[in-house]
DNA sequence: CCGATTTATGCAATTTCATTGCATAAATCC
DNA sequence: GGATTTATGCAATGAAATTGCATAAATCGG
């Protein structure tokens, strides 16, 4: 599974833009459309690619609100943390979740509707769990970068 | 630019998988693969799907190390933070970077190869910076839920 | 270093998929 | 409630992805 310039290159496009057809792929880097596909799927089957997704604009939806929060765990237990780990992975608001070394044990990135979406949700991912010694909430006023890109040519 | 129900769960479907063919989805939604196209077309140029990518995996390019680091400036004289904004951007590392209110100002998902990296870019982004007051490292041990995807059917 | 084997490539054919014209149905607007 | 706008399905068209095949490049073993 070892990477050439090749697939670096069709990996910066298509996660940049994963629209673009495979022939202009091919132009980009210097391959034919049959290499660009052959290559594609094998960064697919190998996982390299994740999978290839439509970003929705979340204000478009009514999701104009994000807010990311630090939870610190009141017990370490390893069942405990498990369970914790599922409530947060089980919760659609929940776009992002991080097992952290430090104070904190678990930041969050949530969307949700308005602050009292939010605030409902606090009641039951953390209040209602038995295990959260203490949460801090940093409300986002400005999106500036969101993505999930890789640096592949750097 | 008001979503029914079929674009809602259009968005939802492309969300989690753009590679599905329209005539699939048209039968998801009960529509027909040419509604499906319009329908997509039309979110598309409005903005309700800001784009459509691949999603790479870091480790498998070497970026195994997910960082959060939160910011907190030094003056928030406009032009000053602007400057930091933009080289938070300009930076590939940098994936997401969210201006937030509350005791710190900035909070940055980074992807780095290892730490050693994560060293070199704070000295860039930060030391050399001279509008920031001090820093906190979040080092992830578990990257549980990555995603950008947005609550459509809840 | 060279021949043998494996692997990747380009071309062209095929197939699948996206796209559009058109007539009809649904929804919206006086 | 009729007129207009808008969205739909069907079917035809166009474009893109996919695959067989022969060739070229790369890798491997001696």
């Amino acid at each position: 599974m070892s990477l050439d310039s090749f697939d670096r290159a069709l990996l910066d496009a298509v996660q940049r833009d994963a629209t673009t057809a495979q022939h202009a792929l091919g132009e980009q880097v210097n391959l034919s459309s049959a290499a660009v596909n052959r290559r594609l799927k094998k960064l697919t089957a190998d996982g390299v690619i994740r999978k290839t997704v439509a970003l929705v604009d979340p204000a478009s939806v009514g999701y104009s609100l994000t807010v990311i929060t630090e939870v610190q765990v009141e017990n370490e237990r390893l069942d405990l943390l498990d369970a914790m780990k599922r409530t947060f992975m089980a919760c659609p608001q929940v776009q992002q979740c991080y097992y952290v070394a430090g104070e904190y044990d678990f930041v969050l990135i949530m969307q949700v509707k308005h602050m009292e979406q939010y605030t409902e949700l606090t009641r039951a991912l953390f209040f209602e769990s038995n295990n959260v010694k203490r949460f801090n909430t940093l409300v986002s006023m400005s999106n500036l970068k969101v993505g999930l890109e890789v640096p592949l040519l750097a």
